[in-house]
DNA sequence: GGCGAAATGGACGATTTCGTCCAGTTTATG
DNA sequence: CATAAACTGGACGAAATCGTCCATTTCGCC
């Protein structure tokens, strides 16, 4: 398992130190997911944190290797909650499940109409180079995992043997970050449930014919 | 036709002072498209315009005012366009030429993997409220032209009756924005073409059956 | 307990950036 | 051509922001 290397550039750690580390990582990671990465000072990080400025730089050498953390923690924290709902993709209905749990937790939870990895890429893509590359990593085992899970469906039978699960999850991912996009710009999760549904349905029309029923009416 | 307020607040204007006006405004939206609007600094633009800092306030009274004009501009810029290509759309290819028509004016003038628009409303959808309302806006009008277009395939006959041009827009348009936000990030134009190529079968899905030859593969 | 290293607090400096001010120049118009 | 208003240049101030420094406290370990 490739080191993050959150643990090996610092030689000794005491359990304060990890904590205090962790908890600076976690709550700039939500200041910038709120507000964005140019607009969170390092200021605000110290004062949301209770820290002084010198602990700041005791773990971090500058701004970007926290925007590194930033985004090592997203990846883990994307993969610890998108790897079990999609290891269970195995049909259609678990692929809708999956898509009404996108939905549903994130209206639960209150938060805003966006992604914490596309926002933060969007953003940084063009100025961080370095930041870009490792956002590009994200999204590419998001889709991984996404594409494992279609791959079991054509596996399976459910879809054509033609069917290329790695562009089917391309697709996928795309449309939700587009819906995730519209959404907040128009302060409505519409767009996102429409994007979503299409990629569903996209998906839909790779389902392998049944040999009869063909009018039944979907969705 | 409702005013901007690009020539109303400033009681008379020279034709210079426009001239100088406009070319603050188009080399401000420039450099945000390249390098987002909070890294773009107000002394940047005063430098490449080749102007001193009592222009930008004899014009704008702040970076807000000036961020106004630049998405207003961006307004203006997308119907000039976007509506002589979506106007034309009557049918499926007409469709298919404006996504080639998307990717390729793109690659010719050698641009980022971005929207002008998309990746503008990312940042500053959670931070300008009013910015955020000019930008859904746009969306609005650009789901609008494409909707028509749609609308008049459902009228002809091409799309299903029961067919919701809006709908669709939506999600095609959701689509694009997605295709741009990977392939930035991945520096590949593939997720672009990947996610349009989903939109237009999306559309494509609602092709009015014809009444016989049923088992047909599309795509 | 004691020693060295890690962890912390907070002031401080250098630079950037937004915005102001005022003196000088150009333009429109009688 | 004279005058007022639009236009322009560039220095300047205030605040924000990144990053540094050093004294002090806490922790790990013998």
């Amino acid at each position: 398992m490739a080191d993050r290397g959150s643990r090996k550039d610092s030689p000794r750690l005491t359990a304060r130190g990890a904590a205090t580390r962790d908890r600076i990582v976690a709550t700039t990671a939500d200041l910038m997911f709120r507000q964005g990465v140019a607009a969170t000072t390092l200021d605000q990080v110290v004062d949301a944190c209770g820290i002084s400025k010198s602990q700041l730089y005791h773990y971090f050498p500058d701004k970007e290797a926290l925007i590194a953390e930033v985004i090592a923690m997203r990846k883990h924290r994307m993969v610890s909650t998108q790897k079990p709902q999609l290891d269970q993709v195995r049909s259609m209905r678990d692929l809708e499940r999956w898509r009404d749990w996108l939905v549903t937790s994130r209206r639960e939870r209150g938060e805003p109409y966006r992604c914490p990895i596309g926002s933060l890429a969007n953003e940084v893509a063009g100025r961080y180079d370095d930041a870009r590359r490792s956002l590009a990593g994200i999204f590419d085992t998001w889709q991984g995992l996404l594409a494992d899970g279609l791959a079991r469906m054509r596996e399976s039978g459910e879809l054509d043997p033609g069917t290329d699960p790695r562009e089917l999850a391309v697709a996928v991912i795309a449309a939700l970050q587009g819906g995730y996009l519209l959404a907040e710009t128009m302060q409505d999760e519409r767009p996102l449930m429409v994007a979503l549904d299409m990629a569903l349905d996209h998906v839909k029309a790779h389902v392998r014919a049944p040999v009869a029923n063909l009018t039944q009416s979907d969705n």
